[in-house]
RNA sequence: GGGGUCUUAGCUCAGCUGGGAGAGCAUCUGCCUUACAAGCAGAGGGUCACAGGUUCGAGCCCUGUAGGCCCCACCA
């Protein structure tokens, strides 16, 4: 209560040292404590080599929100964080760096390489948690976890031997994606398709006659889009059906080039319809191809280095790159007569997400985990709605992979990450699967072992993050009290990645699902929607608007006016926006705080309430209500909009205007202690609804407000008070309130100038409606500009030519000789006579609805009828005044 | 090819279970009123894409149409 507040909000300096104090307390930690319910997310690990970016911010900040509500709602919290080795991510990073010094991957060795590679952790994987600190997450930095530290490596073999032994690891001989660049194969979910345009080289190859000829008249003709894997041409196919080809198949071709004999097969897979209805296949370079060469027990021929340059398979084309080949081949096919044209065509060209190179399908000896039984599980789980995802529409995103899912590949031929656990004996090749290489070989008692030299898809280890972070394999207590965790936030983009991925893991592992709820959100984009990247060079970098605007203004940014899953835009009159509404609240707080200099509030304070005060109490007792049961719901936008609105808008615009006349008044002691016992109570409870969003500016007014010692951070949740619901004190102050907004109005219209003050009559038949601006008549006359106020039950002694405005139950008079214009008047209040008018033809059309009546709800009902007294008194008040001012 | 989603004020978007259209920014008017000009008081501005339907009642539910965006699959 001591420092003095600087008249504008400035997040300098405050940020940091707040945080540190946080640190300091412990007020992150959580320890097993069965006295309190845990609530526990775990964050979704962000990437060693990854930079602070929007998606990061949005993500975390929502993720803050959670833990620090559910904190002061006291539950235990556990907000479990950790970073992501990423390993391909990262792998390509680091040889990119070291071709910057000149250093290939492979002259450092797999040793060498690794130790790199740790050592471009240290130096990174810090970064990225310095800046989740700067956003203000509440993580519970004593339990970081790396996806590659001892407990995780632990996990991952763990799972690795397991699902082996049941048979669901498995290694084969299969047809997966390749890129030549990063030489590994990848996922299906890492291959991203992008439309190229290309070419279709409509080729045909001659038939075989009876007696082994080539022939010279007979050919085949069929389309290609990459002639260069003519060379690994094991068959032609055609649709069994297709009338057309029927008599040919049996009959075999020569494959030019490499005088190959290929036999025409017949399967469904060709289409008709498409192109000449013949396919030639190449089992070893094409997915569907493989199927068919299956089929009909095809060779399957590679023809491929893993650099994409043409293998000894290729005869002559040897040595040559994909594409060169491709020139190459078409061009002696043209010179051969086997071209027949050229058309452009347009066509989805798989490409690895990560580097953008085409891949090129390959069969190769790799790992995969059998997906059938495995996804039960999972799929159930959210049919069930044991797992909910918000939302609800993502569910059907979710089951569109579920129910095509394929068998996932998780070998990589990268060095950084999870080594597989698989030892093959170098005397008789048998494969032994286990947490520490065999000394000796079951079978042929070989003592020679070999690891798999290859690495698991990062996404094995981040499948077991929610429990692998908690301590499992180990039976340990954490796993025990916070399992399963509560809720996931994360982007809609990694559903697949990830999302389903840690829920079968959980289901399997564990026999649990890995959390309850799914909260998603959508992509930050730039002021145009378009997506930020780095080579458009768009990115908003929240660094640097953390730096100017500070951490809650753009945590506020991100959460207002966006609802889950939606993508937003992200431009600076935004930050702007929210800059200024932290401004307002440190505003208000340090009038609130200048007005308590030197004064006690009485301990009695509360028993001297006047109805503006249970006013503002019963408005926030209901802005509590709501936003807590939003929350509740996630819907954190929502949430934050209605405590933003009741900030500034009730309490700033209304109520402290309200409450000056008391606080500048020395005469009344009981009622200035009730005004600014208000006052702080009102901001204390209002601070805590925005502190999960703007953690910093609460905390710093909060412990002015109190005391250094304390924290907002771990204070109780408002709770909605029964008894601090105060219905008739509302309607009271709403009444002064619209009579304020007449004045208002009034004034405008007739270009009043604000100091021009005026005598105000209340004139109303009821004695109930005068003693609330009797009440009320202090606050009431300031807000209304005016100079005195005067109760009365009948307009005796007020000008004729006053003008008036008219609320529900009761009008009010304000005698302005001179600027009076009766032919405006009369206009104006024609005006709202039409308006009254309009409702009350709205409300008698409800209710002389005999359907209506029949049919809607009482309540409904009643509604419409209160309504329809209302505005048939002012009505008649409106009436009566027009036909004074007419006459 | 399959699926999703959006179309609401000049701009960007909210609008939760159907019950008299909202916010921020922008525009216009008047105010430096001792918390705040990053502010205060007021104003204008919307056949809620279009066409049907269900309902006493539709921005919200259903069907269709048009346009935009996204995801999945990928036919050589």
């Amino acid at each position: 209560m001591s420092r003095e507040l600087a008249k504008t909000y400035d997040p300098h300096g405050i940020e940091d040292r707040l945080y540190q104090k946080w640190m300091e307390k412990k007020y992150f930690h959580a320890e097993v404590d069965y006295s309190k319910k845990p609530f526990t997310i775990v964050i979704p690990p962000p990437n060693i080599t990854g930079q602070l970016h929007m998606g990061h911010a949005l993500d975390n900040t929502m993720q803050d929100i959670l833990i620090r509500f559910k904190r002061m709602q006291g539950y235990n919290a556990l907000w479990q964080p950790g970073t992501d080795h990423a390993s391909i991510a990262t792998e390509v990073r680091i040889i990119e760096n070291l071709k910057k010094e000149g250093i290939e991957k492979r002259d450092l060795g797999r040793e060498g390489f690794l130790k790199k590679a740790w050592e471009w952790k240290e130096e990174y994987g810090g970064r990225i948690i310095n800046q989740l600190k700067k956003l203000g997450s509440s993580c519970d930095w004593d339990r970081e976890r790396f996806t590659m530290d001892e407990g995780c490596n632990q996990a991952v073999t763990e799972v690795f031997c397991k699902m082996h032994e049941k048979g669901w690891i498995y290694r084969g001989n299969r047809i997966g994606n390749w890129c030549p660049v990063c030489k590994t194969s990848i996922s299906d979910a890492e291959v991203a398709y992008e439309e190229q345009a290309g070419h279709f080289w409509h080729i045909k190859y001659p038939f075989i006659n009876e007696d082994g000829t080539v022939s010279t008249t007979e050919f085949l003709e069929f389309a290609t889009t990459r002639p260069e894997t003519m060379l690994g041409d094991t068959a032609v196919a055609v649709n069994p059906e297709d009338e057309r080809y029927q008599k040919l198949i049996g009959r075999k071709l020569m494959l030019p080039l490499m005088n190959r004999e290929l036999p025409i097969v017949a399967d469904s897979y060709v289409d008709m319809e498409f192109g000449t209805g013949v396919v030639k296949i190449t089992p070893g370079h094409d997915p569907n191809d493989f199927e068919v060469g299956k089929r009909h027990n095809l060779p399957e021929i590679n023809i491929l280095n893993d650099d994409a340059t043409i293998n000894e398979n290729g005869g002559k084309y040897q040595g040559m790159d994909r594409y060169e080949a491709r020139k190459a081949i078409v061009k002696e096919l043209d010179e051969m007569g086997l071209l027949v044209r050229i058309e452009d065509h347009a066509h989805n060209v798989g490409t690895h997400d990560r580097c953008g190179t085409t891949i090129e399908p390959m069969i190769k000896k790799q790992w995969f985990v059998k997906m059938d039984e495995l996804i039960k599980p999972a799929v159930k789980a959210v049919q069930d709605k044991e797992i909910r995802l918000i939302p609800e529409r993502m569910e059907k995103t979710y089951f569109n992979w579920t129910d095509n899912i394929r068998d996932w590949c998780i070998s990589r031929q990268l060095w950084w990450g999870h080594r597989i656990p698989a030892y093959y004996c170098q005397e008789c090749g048998e494969t032994v699967v286990a947490k520490k290489a065999p000394a000796v070989c079951p079978k042929c008692r070989g003592t020679h072992f070999e690891q798999d030299p290859d690495t698991l898809d990062t996404w094995f280890s981040s499948a077991l993050w929610p429990f692998s972070t908690l301590g499992w394999p180990k039976d340990t207590e954490e796993l025990k009290y916070f399992y399963p965790t509560d809720v996931l936030v994360t982007g809609y983009d990694i559903i697949f990645f990830w999302v389903i991925r840690m829920i079968f893991s959980g289901y399997e592992q564990m026999g649990e699902k890995p959390f309850h709820t799914v909260l998603f959100h959508g992509l930050v984009r730039d002021s145009q929607g378009r997506k930020m990247s780095k080579s458009l060079g768009n990115g908003i970098d929240p660094l640097e608007i953390i730096d100017k605007y500070g951490a809650d203004a753009l945590r506020l940014t991100l959460i207002t006016g966006n609802a889950p899953g939606n993508d937003m835009r992200f431009y600076m009159e935004r930050v702007e926006a929210s800059r200024n509404f932290a401004n307002k609240v440190w505003n208000a707080s340090r009038f609130i705080l200048m007005n308590m200099e030197g004064k006690e509030i009485p301990a009695d304070a509360a028993r001297h309430l006047q109805p503006v005060d249970k006013w503002i109490l019963s408005r926030l007792n209901n802005v509590v209500k709501e936003a807590t049961e939003n929350m509740e719901s996630y819907e954190l936008g929502i949430a934050v909009q209605k405590v933003y609105d009741f900030i500034w808008d009730e309490f700033c615009d209304w109520y402290i205007e309200m409450v000056k006349p008391r606080l500048y008044a020395t005469d009344d002691a009981d009622s200035q202690g009730a005004a600014l016992w208000t006052l702080k109570t009102v901001l204390i409870d209002a601070l805590k609804l925005l502190h999960p969003y703007m953690p910093f500016i609460t905390e710093e007014i909060f412990c002015t407000l109190q005391s250094e010692e304390e924290s907002i951070m771990i204070s109780s949740w408002p709770l909605y008070q029964e008894d601090r619901r105060f219905e008739k004190e509302e309607r009271q102050i709403e009444a002064i309130k619209e009579a304020v907004r007449g004045i208002r109005n009034l004034r405008s219209d007739m270009n009043v100038p604000p100091a021009k003050k005026a005598h105000v009559f209340v004139v109303s038949e009821t004695q109930e409606m005068l003693d609330i601006f009797t009440e009320g008549r202090l606050f009431f006359a300031s807000l209304a500009g005016a100079s005195d106020v005067t109760m009365q039950k009948d307009r005796s002694g007020i000008p004729e030519d006053a003008v008036s405005v008219v609320i529900a139950g009761a009008t009010l008079y304000i005698p302005f000789a001179e600027l009076v214009d009766i032919q405006k008047e009369i206009e104006r209040l024609e005006k709202e006579e039409k308006r009254l008018a309009g409702e009350l033809a709205r409300v008698n059309g409800m209710l002389n609805n005999e359907r209506f009546m029949s049919k809607a709800p009482e309540a409904k009902v009643a509604e419409e009828r209160a309504k329809l007294e209302k505005y048939t008194h002012m009505m008649e008040q409106v009436r009566e005044r027009l036909g004074q001012l007419r006459a």
